[in-house]
DNA sequence: CCTATAGCCTGACGGC
DNA sequence: TGCCGTCAGGCTATAG
């Protein structure tokens, strides 16, 4: 569930159950989701801190401990934060397990151990060593830096908004999304696109995304001519009603409408 | 610069 | 029911 409104959501929940928690305990599960820590380290990292802040940039998340501490969370394809009392309520793929002093527990849920768990000073150095672009909800992030951001590249759209070193949060889902929504073929190339039309993506990307964090990046409350839905082999187009198919972009799947998204 | 592929992991699902 | 192949909202490395 990891784009970046599953992020954002993650994060305001991590906000709502942890935020001023003094972390007592920490058990990491799978080392080999460390990235640049070990384990001990980790542990001595958080132990007997508070956290203070949350902080998103594209997919990542980052929880504040004070004096230049960031916990670095990414949730590969299937990653998770669940709080939680009770013991017996604990995720079952549970990577790293954090014990407060209020006797609730924060686990980081990952059954495909394709994420990654580590320790920055700083979130700006991060990012540039990552190469990750500019997170696409920052308000900073605005039709100008997009246009830059895509000049001169010839790879297709789907291709160029999921590309995180070019702009970070977007993924294989959302990317079908404002393709659907602004009536894009899966394989248009971002050169082929005009002015106009390329404002148009711009605002329908900032719009869906903002739309999916509100809905709480629940597919069940997004509004009717979303397509995420129906976004499966079967589905039905909400615009036109005709079935929804599949194209494999960039070694992803891309689901579409060949109706409503002509070449 | 761009595309395609494989690998990392494990669960879910469809076909037989 | 059980087995097998395929696929899944991520990223990275490699080859052409």
């Amino acid at each position: 569930m990891p784009e970046l409104p599953d992020v954002e959501v993650v994060k305001q929940y991590a906000d709502a159950t942890s935020l001023h928690q003094k972390v007592q305990a920490v058990r990491v599960g799978e080392r080999r989701m460390l990235e640049g820590v070990s384990a001990e380290e980790l542990a001595s990292r958080l132990e007997g801190h508070i956290f203070e802040a949350t902080q998103r940039h594209g997919k990542y998340l980052f929880l504040g401990l004070g004096d230049a501490n960031w916990l670095m969370l990414h949730f590969g394809m299937t990653g998770d934060l669940k709080y939680f009392k009770d013991p017996d309520k604990k995720p079952e793929y549970e990577q790293l397990l954090i014990d407060f002093s209020n006797g609730y527990h924060l686990a980081y849920d990952a059954p495909r151990k394709l994420g990654k768990i580590g320790m920055v000073e700083d979130i700006g150095s991060f990012v540039k060593e990552k190469g990750l672009g500019p997170d696409v909800m920052k308000s900073s992030f605005d039709f100008g830096t997009f246009q830059d951001t895509v000049a001169g590249r010839r790879a297709m759209l789907k291709t160029t908004l999921m590309d995180q070193r070019l702009m970070a949060g977007i993924g294989n889902v959302y990317s079908d999304e404002i393709l659907f929504q602004t009536r894009v073929h899966p394989r248009t190339q971002i050169n082929q696109l005009g002015e106009q039309k390329l404002e148009e993506v711009f605002h329908t990307m900032k719009e869906v995304l903002q739309t999916a964090i509100d809905c709480r990046a629940d597919p069940d409350q997004f509004p009717s001519p979303y397509l995420i839905p129906q976004r499966y082999e079967g589905g039905k187009c909400p615009n036109c009603g005709g079935e929804v198919g599949k194209l494999k972009i960039s070694g992803r799947t891309a689901y579409y409408c060949s109706n409503c998204q002509r070449e």
